[in-house]
RNA sequence: CGGGGUGUAGCUCAGCUUGGAUUAGAGCGCUUCGUUCGGGUCGAAGAGGUCGCAAGUUCGAAUCUUGUCACCCCGACCA
């Protein structure tokens, strides 16, 4: 059992905490609200770009960059846009610091406010469609499908390392198109892009659904959202895209000569994934023993670990050792990791240098078990255990992070398609084992009594008749703090009562208390 | 911004009620040496603190008083 890590049942959110500590994933900062990310949790971070990078690309996208400081006028040209960031805008008021009269420390040179404030970007709409506006003429400069990966800032009250901070690392996906038809088709398109991505690289099944009126993106028509379901049952939305509808073309003028000769808005969308994934991640695979790394955006596949006694039996051990990892990395990796690990006590070698996905060997001088803790609480999908019983039987000790599983595999069994294969079945044990925690976990409710038993009892979602109003829900967001997660595409379709009102809807929403 | 709580070593904390033998401590972590090595060995030596900050009371303050700052938890807000 883990001395460092608090169990889920105790305290999960303490749980949650101290799997990141002990992963090293993040660190408080001296900046309230502010993480640092460390290079444990900055590698999956590049996993996640990298993958869902190429999907977007996939789908016709480009990636550029636009400026971090948004003039604070752009902010107020979209009604709703402003009334929903501006709570949390931090402000750019000076250029320049000048020293205190006291000569200790420094403060605002006056001289240097500036004209207008800036606002650090909350998100790029408006100083991307002021750009838009001057990209765009005609239909034929249509569609403009333009992403950029970025940080943005939102002055939140509460955070939380990876979920909710002040400031976050995201990709935002900006597009232009002729007609309402291309923009609902695109919305909805990189819905699914998220939806793949998070099932097929974290291992985490996700309801598809359309967030409700008092949900949904300030200044967007329409906003769609990919919800999962952490372990304490709890929701956490992991995706959104809006359909902006012809809202910001309005607002920034982002206009083109159609093809009847006549001007007219664009049709825009927006959306975006953050960090916040990252947390997602942690809380729907990690366990009492820490972290469990989904094995395609693990940065280590595999840690191996050498058991021995003595320089004699040492030899012996990564002697074989070398042989798995040439089976593994092949003959010439481990001849080129030779030089660049030279002085390294834990040795790193390629398995995949288009993932950049290594395999480590831990030659550090301390007990067997320390280092088997130590790359189970790093949620390394796969350890290797090497020792001279092995040498002699010649075989290594292969177990599992997921489930503790073990198999002794002969020299001849490793090589990288067996590899491939290992982690390919971890992945889907892992999405199967989430999925079937998902459908545990989500429950029909037919009365509003039924809702708030559930909710205050079991949590997860509930599925029940509803049809949304901003009213109705924020009465029984006060009365059991969970909100409408999403109103899921998959509806059991024909009538039922609804569960607030008792009148008879069409409309089945899911019902959680979230992130 | 309302309610509650905490500030002592890198981390978790004891000491504070009743001021003085505390030359400020413990466990973990860290460094060095030895030992051990199949799920967190053991031992020795060592580094590390103006007790959040400021003023006051006193012969004497981590301990009492006042002020101040920071952080945490619960609520309102949220990718």
């Amino acid at each position: 059992m883990a001395k460092n890590i608090k169990t889920r049942k105790d305290d999960y959110a303490q749980w949650y905490l101290d799997v990141i500590k002990a992963a090293q994933l993040a660190d408080h900062s001296p900046v309230k609200g502010c993480m640092v990310i460390r290079p444990e949790g900055y590698a999956i971070w590049e996993a996640i770009q990298r993958d869902l990078d190429r999907r977007f690309k996939e789908t016709g996208h480009v990636n550029a960059y636009f400026p971090l400081l948004i003039p604070q006028s752009f902010l107020a040209k979209e009604a709703q846009h402003v009334e929903g960031f501006a709570m949390e805008c931090a402000l750019v008021t000076h250029s320049r610091l000048q020293k205190t009269p006291d000569g200790k420390g420094v403060q605002p040179d006056p001289s240097s406010k500036l004209e207008e404030p800036y606002v650090i970007r909350p998100t790029s709409e408006t100083i991307i469609g002021h750009m838009y506006a001057e990209w765009i003429q005609s239909y034929r400069d249509l569609p403009v499908l333009i992403n950029q990966w970025c940080n943005v800032m939102r002055w939140e009250m509460r955070t939380r390392l990876f979920l909710r901070t002040a400031e976050f690392l995201w990709q935002e996906g900006h597009t232009a198109h002729e007609t309402a038809d291309e923009a609902q088709e695109e919305t909805l398109r990189m819905l699914d892009v998220y939806a793949d991505f998070v099932q097929e690289s974290l291992a985490i099944p996700v309801v598809k659904g359309a967030k409700t009126e008092s949900e949904k993106f300030p200044g967007a028509d329409t906003t769609y959202c990919i919800e999962a379901l952490m372990q304490d049952g709890k929701a956490l939305q992991a995706g959104t895209s809006h359909n902006l509808g012809q809202n910001f073309a309005k607002a920034f003028d982002i206009k083109y000569l159609g093809r009847d000769n006549t001007q007219q808005f664009a049709w825009t969308t927006s959306w975006g994934m953050s960090t916040r994934l990252i947390g997602a991640m942690i809380m729907a695979h990690s366990d009492d023993d820490g972290l469990v790394v989904p094995p395609r955006v693990a940065p280590v596949v595999a840690a191996i670990i050498p058991v021995y006694k003595g320089d004699a039996e040492r030899a012996t051990v990564m002697e074989f050792i070398n042989k798995i990892l040439g089976k593994l990395v092949g003959e010439q990796e481990v001849a080129f990791a030779g030089a660049r690990n030279k002085n390294a006590e834990i040795k790193s070698y390629f398995f995949d240098k288009v993932t950049n996905q290594r395999i480590v060997v831990d030659g550090r001088d301390t007990r067997p078990g320390d280092k088997q803790y130590h790359w189970e609480q790093r949620g390394v999908p796969i350890r290797i255990e090497v020792g001279p019983r092995d040498v002699a039987a010649g075989a290594g000790l292969v177990k599992r992070r997921l489930d503790r599983g073990k198999e002794t595999v002969a020299l001849d069994g490793f090589s990288a398609d067996w590899l491939r294969g290992k982690l390919d079945e971890l992945h889907k044990l892992m999405f199967d084992k989430a999925l079937a925690f998902q459908q545990a976990s989500t429950r029909e409710a037919t009365t509003y009594d039924e809702l708030k038993q559930i909710l205050s009892t079991e949590g997860g979602f509930v599925r029940c008749y509803f049809e949304p109003s901003p009213e109705n829900e924020a009465k029984i967001k006060a009365e059991t703090k969970a909100t409408v997660r999403c109103i899921p595409f998959e509806q059991a379709g024909g009538e039922g009562t609804d569960v607030y009102t008792g009148r008879p809807t069409r409309t089945q929403v899911l019902f959680a208390q979230s992130y």
